[in-house]
DNA sequence: CTGAAAGCGCTAACAC
DNA sequence: GTGTTAGCGCTTTCAG
């Protein structure tokens, strides 16, 4: 089948191709009997509109670029998940870009983003640098980062306050009087864990106390549990925050294996909580974190900054988190 | 900052922008002198080239579309995460198209890909219609079929033989006398489900028996959890095989609080096995499913299929998985 | 209400 | 080696 062009439309229904174009784009000024004349010539020839060809008339591609670490971890597929549904609905396209550590340079990223001349980027990358940031504002791209607080003229943001959930959650137990908190936890995400830092360290403070119960574990779960299994011989606290499911199932699992009872000698809690927090035995207690509603939101705030018209719009949008005890804490 | 284009570049270095083309393009018969003095004025006004204009000019995107039920399941994570990996090595953008239930009519998808004149499609999806795939070719889009086996002159696949796994499984069962197996799945995943459906059977047959041991289940895992709570307290099989990890811990979990032991009262099988599965307790068997490799050689098709040079290629290929046996089967 | 023509940014013959 | 020019397929004034 021959590339059908909109000049073949054109020929076909006796029109010249302004006039198709026309009906492409539901233009209010063509004659219905016309109308109909084309829609019939572009049914026949079963013509559809080149969106390339379009883009470069128009200067914009109806796509938007999102950047994640990796597609495979449950909260990015929701977040991927939340942003494609709205930006369906938008009519948006969503080309994706994943960090892999070791395969991607996050500037080579940058620079197919801006030749493929996307109308926006989503940013939901953990050790996101302000260079990055820079270079795309430079290109003038909009930018939405979801994870970190931020804006700008083109830049806005959708986040959840780690450092407030994780403040109020540890100052209950310090209130109580459970003051040997621990924090286990791999550096794979620094920004994320400078926030939970931040929030426990200020906790402790308001209390007089000072937080140094950072335990850095393997990034994956086999390791990490071999490490914990011989951790937990030696140590044992009141309180165990993780941050993600595998983390607290291989705290779980070795804490068990260890005669710790959870949550009678130590209680555990998953910062982001995930079905499989539900499925362990002890069930984990989490915050929900609406992952799903990042991305859906990311992709509605930028929609709204590409919008032509100067609504003001918010450009920091915090969501909120649930807290949900299940049985690994009292 | 104005845009850029080649014209710029082009008088910026006093060339024409044929030459400007050539050093973008890496052509070989540019001058040395001239394609330093080309990439100075690059550099200095910032340029990068167009690739919606290089697209339009030659009639090729460099994109190509992928298709997948959702994004946050593991597997599909992962298939997203090898097919972005290779796709990187040949410069291919994926554009992501999930088919969520309710949100998308898949004839929406396949209409937006037609249009955005991508290089071919990968599919990852279980309930594929010979349709799509008809309009699909017709625009003479090539596609690669992750899971289904199957090829054609713009079709090829990549895929495991669910069908195998399961009969080699269940006949070795069977022959040590264990006939009473159960696959436990919700159908959310019809094509995936004949393949077991037909694999057991068949195991059955050759032993002179029929299979008829099919439990639906919900589709989400609290559900299927209580269901199963309820199932068990008048059932009990010698085997149970289930698809998805949330659905053997469904039958963990279940199982075990209706007082059966796991594997002694009863074993359980999960065919796709995650990270999940050794996470539990016990830990569940199961199958290692090369999924990011699938993606990884869909990809590694696609580029072939894509290449002009007629050179003879596989178009079906079987990837291979690997029984991992741990503490849910004796 | 419809058509003619310029232009979006780039590539690829074809000249020189 | 380098420049000229004709597209690639579509949108959008500007006339009529």
């Amino acid at each position: 089948m021959k590339r059908i062009t909109i000049y073949d439309v054109a020929k076909e229904a006796d029109v010249s191709l302004a006039t198709v174009s026309r009906v492409i784009n539901g233009s209010e000024v063509v004659r219905e009997d016309t109308r109909i004349k084309v829609q019939e010539a572009i049914e026949k020839l079963g013509y559809k509109p080149n969106a390339i060809a379009q883009g470069l008339a128009l200067q914009k591609t109806t796509t938007i670029a999102l950047i994640v670490p990796e597609a495979s971890f449950f909260y990015t597929g929701q977040i991927i998940n939340g942003l494609i549904d709205v930006a369906k609905i938008y009519k948006y396209n969503i080309v994706l870009h994943t960090t892999t550590e070791g395969i991607t340079e996050m500037n080579d990223i940058i620079e197919t983003i801006i030749k493929s001349r996307v109308d926006g980027v989503v940013i939901f990358n953990d050790k996101l640098c302000k260079d990055e940031l820079n270079t795309l504002t430079r290109y003038q791209v909009p930018i939405v980062v979801i994870g970190n607080r931020m804006s700008d003229e083109t830049i806005g943001s959708v986040y959840v306050d780690y450092a407030k959930l994780i403040y109020e959650f540890a100052a209950q137990y310090l209130e109580k009087g459970i003051t040997d908190i621990a924090l286990i936890e791999d550096r794979k995400n620094p920004a994320m864990l400078k926030q939970l830092n931040d929030g426990l360290q200020h906790a402790m403070e308001d209390k007089g106390l000072t937080f140094d119960n950072f335990v850095e574990i393997p990034k994956e779960y086999r390791s990490s549990y071999l490490y914990l299994k011989e951790y937990f011989k030696t140590h044992k606290h009141q309180l165990v925050i993780t941050y993600r499911d595998s983390q607290a199932m291989a705290v779980l699992n070795s804490a068990k294996e260890n005669g710790l009872m959870i949550p009678d000698d130590m209680e555990v809690v998953c910062i982001l909580d995930s079905k499989y927090n539900a499925m362990a035995r002890p069930q984990i207690t989490g915050f929900k974190i609406p992952d799903y509603d990042l991305g859906a939101v990311a992709m509605r705030v930028m929609t709204k900054m590409l919008k032509e018209d100067d609504e003001v719009i918010d450009k920091e949008i915090e969501l909120s988190y649930i807290y949900t005890p299940r049985q690994s804490t009292k």
